[in-house]
DNA sequence: TGTGCTACGTCAACGTCGCCGACATAACCT
DNA sequence: AGGTTATGTCGGCGACGTTGACGTAGCACA
């Protein structure tokens, strides 16, 4: 075989499948999307992906090397929507929150793919562009250099890292989904006061409280602290001054 | 069939396999920790699970449900490896912190089993015993319980979060992991200053910081926050009462 | 020491998966 | 109009998780 795969902009025979459809590697991952939204994580496989393009399963390599490298394509897709549209408000405090909460929503909207994204360091343009944005936000709030560089590391790994867990548990299969969910009411709940006191004491809580992201919470906190060291420095800077 | 699988502690009969390995739940965990760390994540399969151990490898249903009840096993002994020998000082910023990093490096000691466990809730007996812990540490210090749950949840997602982040960044093959690295030096340090003066500006700063992992620095900025919440709670309290 | 029960290792098979070599044909170029 | 070749299709390989049936070896009890 060595290389079935003809790049995009080479192609120009647009033969329509058996069933008519023209195929491209834009509809492909279209359809790859709507297959993982409609049908959950456990319906992305590249027979099933073929029926419901309207071609042969193995068409689909024609246009991309492999699953994965199809589905490092749909990570690069959404990374393009998550930051599309984005603008600073001049409020750096309100603009982390947006690029952190837009992140991970992008992100979770599509679980599958964003377990494969979340780890890797492109260096394509859409990175390239959110790097400058969040590093823009935290310099022109008055954070120095290093400051601003450990907080930039700090809040994206923890976005990141947030993301990728989160869309873990949504592309779980969907028994072992529920059944992580299950624990928090029926082992967490039924333990004894004795052995597991504050368990016991906090077990309404916890189950009510584990069914959401901790995501938006965490990003509180780290604002948080940053604000504090943001003010610490301009105080520092002021008696040195 | 309905039930392969009988519990530990009922086991009577140790009868060794055909070439002559005595099975069991302890054994097949640890080979299978001991495949993933030596050939990756993708070769934890049954079939190679099997030939590891010296048996068929349906004889692994004797023992787990399923290839999922089997990971969720491993998970709950990361876990369990995390937190022994851990003892609380009494010093709830402290013990956090500990906590924290042992969580994080227990991880990062089995990248590939980390990458597949992270994101699961097992309520087994080792993770009961750390979330046991945990709130403890917190409700001990004085937070009151909403508070204590959720900072109790910001933290454990958080850790986990980036164990699994960090865990991915040294699984990967070692030419893509090398490639990550260079990224920041060859794309970001060579990026125009017309187009991307902030990362331009601290193009050194970041390639440097970005080797090391962001959990510590991002740890403190919650612990940080966290006291700051614990303060603010202890006033409003005094003023009332 | 012998006998029966059954736990547990083994075997063969099912349906699914990703992927590939070979083939046929339609779209383009000249 | 004819040749080239990109691209859709076909059949098949090896590996996967999982299961039902089978046999045998270990234990309990006599």
């Amino acid at each position: 075989m060595s290389e079935r795969v003809v790049p995009e902009p080479q192609r120009r025979r647009r033969r329509p499948t058996r069933q008519g459809v023209v195929l491209s590697r834009e509809l492909i991952i279209d359809t790859a999307l709507r297959l993982i939204e409609q049908h959950g994580a456990e319906a992305l496989t590249v027979r099933r992906l073929g029926a419901a393009l309207g071609a042969d399963p193995s068409a689909v390599y024609r246009y991309f090397h492999s699953t994965d490298d199809l589905l490092l394509a749909i990570a690069d897709e959404l990374i393009g929507r998550a930051q599309a549209g984005w603008r600073p408000t001049g409020d750096w405090r309100a603009d982390l929150r947006a690029i952190g909460l837009r992140i991970h929503t992008a992100y979770l909207a599509h679980p599958q793919a964003a377990l494969l994204a979340a780890h890797r360091t492109t260096g394509r343009t859409h990175e390239t562009a959110a790097v400058e944005a969040i590093l823009g936000v935290l310099r022109t709030a008055g954070f120095p250099d290093p400051e601003a560089v450990a907080i930039y590391h700090a809040f994206v790994d923890q976005s990141l890292g947030f993301a990728a867990l989160d869309a873990a548990a949504l592309a779980l299969p969907a028994a072992a989904a529920a059944a992580d969910l299950q624990v928090w009411q029926a082992s967490y709940g039924r333990l004894d006061a004795a052995t597991h006191p504050h368990i016991a004491a906090t077990a309404h809580l916890l189950s009510t409280d584990m069914r959401r992201s901790g995501y938006p919470y965490a990003l509180d906190l780290l604002l948080d602290a940053a604000a504090a060291r943001l003010a610490g420095a301009a105080a520092a800077a002021t008696e040195k001054g």
